[in-house]
DNA sequence: TCTGGGGTCCTAGGACCC
DNA sequence: TCTGGGGTCCTAGGACCC
C-alpha cells in the first residue's frame, strides 16, 4: 500500500531554540544569530521578530534596536545546531521508516493513512515527543503532498491556535485557504517566478493551483509544473530517503578584515582546501576538478573591484590534502593581483565520484593506499580531540584573517572543554 | 567599521560526431 | 559556391532551497 500522508515538521526559530535549550535565562527573551563573519541576521526568536528585526539584515543596520531593546546575539554556532538537528531527527525515524531530512531544522515524513485515524493528534504527539526528548519546539504541517504540507506549517505558525498542527488533508474549503497564500510563499516559487506570476494576474496558491498547464510548463518548465500539481493534491514530489553523495562541496568565507597580502590568502585558501577535502572524505569520495575563487568586497562600489577564479582538473581524482592544497595555490598565485583589499575567498571541489572508484583502476595502487590511511588517521584524530588537532603549516597559525564570531555560545554537546557547568 | 555559506536541478546552446 | 539532420555530451547560467 501507498504512503499517501506527508507530515513537514520545522523547528520553530531553530538556532535560537537550540541556545534556549542550554541557557535558560534565554526564555521569552528576544534572541538573534548573526550569519558566519557576524555578518546578518539568519535567526530570531519570537520576541526579536516582534521587535521589527528582519530576517537578513545586516547586523550594524540594527545594532541600534537590538541594544536599546537588549536583544541577546550570538555568533553562529553550527557545530551544536547541528548536534541538536540530529538528535531531532533521530526522535523523527522513530514515527516512521519513510522520512528526509530536508535540511538543518525540516524533514518530511511519510506514512499510510489506513493505519492512522488522527492525524492531527498523531502530529501532536511528534510534536510533544520531540520537545521532551530535545528541547526543541516543532510544528507540523500535514498534507497529501509537501507542497501542501509546507503550506500548512506555514499556517500553523501564523495561527496559535492550530497548537502547532494542522492536518489539511481533507479540508473543505482548500480554494479559500490557498486564497490566502501569496503566491512567492509557496515552495518552489521564488522572487523570479513570483514576479512573472504576479504580472499575469496570478496572486495567490489558488490562482497558480488553477492556472492553465501548458503556460506553466512553457513559462517555468517542469519544475514550475510539478509546484502547480502539487497544489491540485497530485503527488510529484517523491521523498527523498537516501542522503546523496554531494556533487560539488564548496568550502568558502569572508574574512573578518580585508587582506591584501599573498601569503595571508594563501593561508587560507589552504585552509578552506583543507575543510573542503575533509567533507570529501567523509562521503568516501575523490574530485576530478577543483575551483579557486578570490573577491574583493562588491558593496564598497567606490573601491577597487576585482573578482575571479579559475578550475583546475586534476591529473588523477583525489582526496588528499596535501595534493589539493598544492593545486589551489597554484591556481590562487596564477589569479591572485596586488593591490586589491580582499574579503572573500572560496574552494569548491566538483567531478566528484566514489572513492571506490578508482581505487582499483590506479596503476599507483599502494602508494594510494597509504595516502589514504594517512588521511583517515588525520581525519581521526581530529574527529577525536577536536577540529585542527592536526593541522597543515601551509594554514597558518596565527590565521589573522579569521572570520569574526564575536558571540558564540558554547559548543556544549560536542567539546569536553565547552561543557553546561552546573552550581550546586 | 560592519552586508553569510552552503547546496540542488533544469535548460539552452555550443562542440563534436556520423 | 553550395552546405542536412539528428544525436550526445558538456558547460554556463538561471532558477530555486535552507
Amino acid at each position: 500500500m501507498r504512503n499517501n500522508i506527508f507530515a513537514h515538521i520545522d523547528c520553530n526559530n531553530f538556532y535560537a531554540s537550540c541556545e534556549r535549550v542550554f541557557n535558560p535565562l534565554l526564555r521569552n527573551k528576544p534572541v538573534v544569530i548573526l550569519s558566519n563573519n557576524d555578518g546578518c541576521i539568519v535567526a530570531r526568536s519570537e520576541e526579536a521578530k516582534a521587535l521589527g528585526i528582519g530576517m537578513g539584515v545586516p547586523y550594524f543596520k540594527v545594532k541600534n534596536v537590538i541594544d536599546q531593546n537588549k536583544i541577546f546575539v550570538f555568533s553562529s554556532n553550527y557545530t551544536l545546531y547541528g548536534d541538536l538537528s540530529e538528535r531531532v531527527m533521530n526522535v523523527l525515524s522513530n514515527f516512521t521508516p519513510n522520512i528526509e531530512y530536508y535540511s538543518i531544522d525540516e524533514a518530511f515524513l511519510s506514512f499510510n493513512k489506513i493505519y492512522l485515524n488522527n492525524l492531527t493528534d498523531y502530529g501532536k504527539s511528534i510534536k510533544e515527543i520531540v520537545l521532551k526528548n530535545t528541547g526543541i519546539p516543532v510544528s507540523v504541517g500535514i498534507a497529501k503532498t509537501k507542497t501542501l504540507a509546507k503550506i500548512a506549517n506555514e499556517f500553523v505558525k501564523k495561527n496559535s491556535k492550530l497548537n502547532g498542527v494542522f492536518d489539511i488533508t481533507n479540508f473543505p474549503k482548500m480554494d479559500r485557504l490557498l486564497q490566502q497564500v501569496p503566491v512567492h510563499d509557496i515552495w518552489g516559487i521564488g522572487s523570479q517566478y513570483a514576479k512573472l506570476l504576479m504580472k499575469n494576474h496570478v496572486l495567490s496558491a489558488c490562482d497558480f493551483k488553477n492556472i492553465d498547464e501548458h503556460w506553466v510548463k512553457n513559462k517555468m518548465g517542469v519544475v514550475g509544473l510539478r509546484t502547480c500539481l502539487e497544489l491540485r493534491e497530485i503527488s510529484c514530489i517523491n521523498l527523498e530517503e537516501t542522503i546523496k553523495a554531494k556533487k560539488g562541496i564548496m568550502s568558502s568565507r569572508s574574512f573578518g578584515r580585508y587582506v591584501t597580502e599573498l601569503d595571508e590568502v594563501e593561508e587560507a585558501v589552504s585552509q578552506y582546501t583543507t575543510r573542503a577535502a575533509e567533507k570529501l572524505r567523509m562521503q568516501n569520495s575523490v574530485c576530478g576538478s577543483l575551483y579557486v575563487f578570490i573577491q574583493t568586497n562588491h558593496h564598497k562600489l567606490h573601491e577597487k573591484q576585482y573578482s575571479t577564479g579559475r578550475t583546475i582538473s586534476l591529473q588523477e581524482p583525489t582526496s588528499y590534502t596535501p595534493e589539493l592544497i598544492k593545486e589551489a595555490l597554484y591556481i590562487l598565485r596564477k589569479i591572485f593581483k596586488k593591490g586589491y583589499k580582499y574579503i572573500k575567498a572560496g574552494v569548491y571541489l566538483s567531478s566528484i565520484i566514489p572513492g571506490s572508484d578508482i581505487q582499483l583502476s590506479m596503476y599507483k595502487n599502494t602508494e594510494h593506499t597509504k595516502l589514504n590511511s594517512v588521511m583517515k588517521a588525520v581525519d581521526g584524530l581530529n574527529l577525536i580531540w577536536g577540529r585542527d588537532t592536526i593541522k597543515f603549516a601551509s594554514s597558518g597559525i596565527e590565521q589573522k584573517w579569521k572570520m569574526n564570531m564575536c558571540y558564540r555560545s558554547n559548543r556544549y554537546t560536542t567539546n569536553w572543554d565547552e561543557l553546561l557547568m552546573i552550581r550546586i
